[in-house]
Formats: structure tokens, sequence, C-alpha cells
DNA sequence: ATCGTATATGAACAAGCGTTCATATAGAAC
DNA sequence: GTTCTATATGAACGCTTGTTCATATACGAT
């Protein structure tokens, strides 16, 4: 009974528009403001639907950081190989920046919602951010050894350079008054001068 | 009927239990994941009797987010008067990381909460951060018209910096590796470096 | 000792939660 | 054109939610 819906083979395509729909919600409202009716909603499809593409809500966030983390690390690993230190910092500002820039929401709730996960969940999104952030430090190390650099703490100076860079986040719209060009050569102009011997 | 409890006249202590207790809560799972009878448990009452001492829920978390920033700029304005814009930055520094450092559930929720909060109440919280952060680009300012400073954007230069010093409250713990004096030796030289002309 | 009031209880409300499941349907395969 | 299976519905489950309110109690003042 009830009017007929769209029903069929949708596989492939319901499971992506549900991610994108939770990921669009999770990073507005947060995860545990949002209801799996909301997305169902977001969807449109029946909250029961969802069932079919993720075994429950935590599932759904965790996924949702996973692959965020594993699309940062192949990234970053896809880039060329650095002439030396200062030139993999550099790299790294940019990219950072950019890859972040381009993915607002995987980036906030990868950020904002670590509590919501399960302990198991957030060992393994630990281990993958702590790889991302270890690839600076090494770059940061090795400067050190070569003189180039000079901080007090690699690991330190790691989570502050992180830390800044991920501030840019917090207010940078697309179309205002600096290009991505010109925040990316302020920020590398900032971080240069902090670590630089 | 039933067993008889504490009652009688405890408004002035029960209130600030209650917001005590709604600050651990929502710092540790998020405002959307703690319900008003777990904050009651917490301080040993029912939840009907949060309701002689908030509103609602809302209230409270705006009332912890308020509390905090008026804190935080009155105890900045109590600070000795700087000797120049090196001085300023450098006290600010110090000032932002010790006193965040004191109060890191305070500074976890007024970070990353703000979007629980209605409309009106985010504008009155963003105007109270804001003029906090004025006072850091004033510093900066001041910095670049004396020719001590060479920041590309005051502007941008004052979100880098507070996001770096923000950064210290998601690793530092007391007792581990670093005191406090040496946390802030650290930032205040990446810092200078960042800004010095 | 009595009264008055501030403060608490505990039950109740309607609404919403995550999740399950029997049932229906649409499209693919033969 | 019939069958088979993947995908969806929609109702239902037991629980929790924020909030209200009539009622009870304990203390301060008289």
């Amino acid at each position: 009974m009830g009017m007929a819906r769209t029903q069929g083979s949708h596989s492939d395509i319901t499971g992506p528009r549900i991610r994108k729909a939770a990921l669009g919600l999770f990073a507005r409202h947060g995860y545990a403001a949002v209801s799996m009716r909301q997305i169902a909603k977001e969807v449109g499809v029946q909250a029961g639907a969802l069932y079919n593409y993720t075994p429950d809500k935590q599932s759904l966030l965790y996924r949702l950081m996973q692959d965020h983390l594993k699309d940062l690390l192949a990234a970053y690993a896809a880039l060329d190989k650095p002439t030396g230190p200062e030139d993999a910092l550099r790299r790294f500002v940019g990219f950072h920046i950019r890859f972040h820039m381009e993915r607002p929401d995987e980036v906030f709730i990868a950020y904002m919602e670590l509590r919501n996960l399960t302990p198991e969940n957030f060992s393994e999104i630990e281990a993958l951010r702590r790889a991302y952030e270890d690839s600076l430090e090494r770059i940061l190390q090795d400067g050190q050894n070569a003189g180039l650099f000079s901080v007090a703490d690699t690991k330190i100076a790691t989570l502050a350079v992180i830390a800044m860079l991920n501030g840019v986040m917090t207010w940078y719209r697309t179309g205002g008054r600096l290009s991505l060009d010109e925040v990316e050569q302020i920020y590398w102009d900032m971080v240069r001068r902090a670590v630089t011997a």
C-alpha cells in the first residue's frame, strides 16, 4: 500500500549518498546531535534502509574518518620527492593547507568527533593521524640534524605547526580577501621563520 | 514516601555544583551527548531540580561559555602594562598558555560547542572571543607600525598565533616531560621568530 | 513552636532515539 | 514472461530525551 517509491538496485549509489549526507550533517550539527532519520531524510530514504549500508551509526562515523585519513596519507605519499628539508617543509605546508581546504567537512569531523568513537575505533584513527604527524616530525628532525632548522623540541614544533595550519580552516572562505596562493605564502613565511636556525 | 533526602536551602551551593558537573560532562562527552539526568546524577539530585537554576539546557551551556570568556577578558585586562610591542606579545603568549592550561574543560567547551548555541547566544559569545583576539591583533599592529614585527597580514597572523597556542591544550599534561615554564619559552621562541622583522 | 518559603522529589508528558524485521517491489537473469 | 534476489518500506521495539508540575520537606524567621 502507499504511494510507489523508487526502488531496486541502487546499492552503489545509495551507499555513497548516505556517507555524503552523514558527512555534511555530522559536520554541521555534530555526530551526537544527528539522528539516523535525519540522514535518511537527506538521502530520500527510510531510516531502516541505512542498515543495508552500515551496521550501525558508529561505523558510519568511523568509516568517514578512516576514508579521510587514508586519503590524506595516500595523497601525501604521492607527492614528488623533495630536494631537502626546507623544500620538504614548504611542500608540506602547501599540501596540508590545500588538501584540508578542499575537505572542510572531513577535517572538521576527524577533529571534533574523536570522542564519539569506540575505544578500538579511536585507536585506529589515532594511529593514522600519528602517521601523518610523524612525516612532518621527520622533516623537522632532518632539518635540525642538517643544521637548517632550530627548534627546541621537534615533537612540539610538529604539533605547533599543524595547529597553526589547521587554524586556516576556521576562517578561510573561498572568494574572500585572499587567494589560496596568498594564504599558502603567508603561512609558509611564518612557519619557515618559526623553525629556521 | 521514599527515603528522606537532604533538602532545604542549598541554593548558593547547588547552583555552582550543577555548572561544575555540566562543565565536566560537556567537556568529556559533548553537549549533545549529555543528558540533564546525567548532570543531575553527578550533583546527587533529581533532574527536575536543575530547573531551579537554569531555564533550560541551552542556557547552561551559554552561561559556562560566557563566564569563561568574561573571566578571560578580565584577567587579561588586569595584566601590567607592557613596555612595548615585543614585551606585550611575550606577555600575551605567557598569559594565554597559562590561563587556558588552568581551565582545560572551559577551553574545550568554548571551542567545540559553539554550534550548539542558539544564533543569539552564538553572536554574544563570538563578540567576546573577538574582543580577545583584537587585543592580540592590536599588539601585532603596534609592532608592525613600529617596525619591530613583519607580518604579511595582522589578522591572519593573529589567528595563526592563537591557533598555535591553543594547540598546547591538545597535548600538554601536567607532570609530563616539560614544565610549564619550558613550554612557555618554546612557544614564545616560535611566535617571536614567526612575527619578528 | 509555628509559619512561610525556598528547594527538592518523583511521576508524567510528548517526542525522538537507534535498531530490527516482516513485507513489498523493482530490476536482472534466464 | 517468469523467477530470483537485492533493495526498500513502514511499523514496531524498548529506551531516553528535555521539560513541567503537583507534592513533600527542611530550614530561617517570628
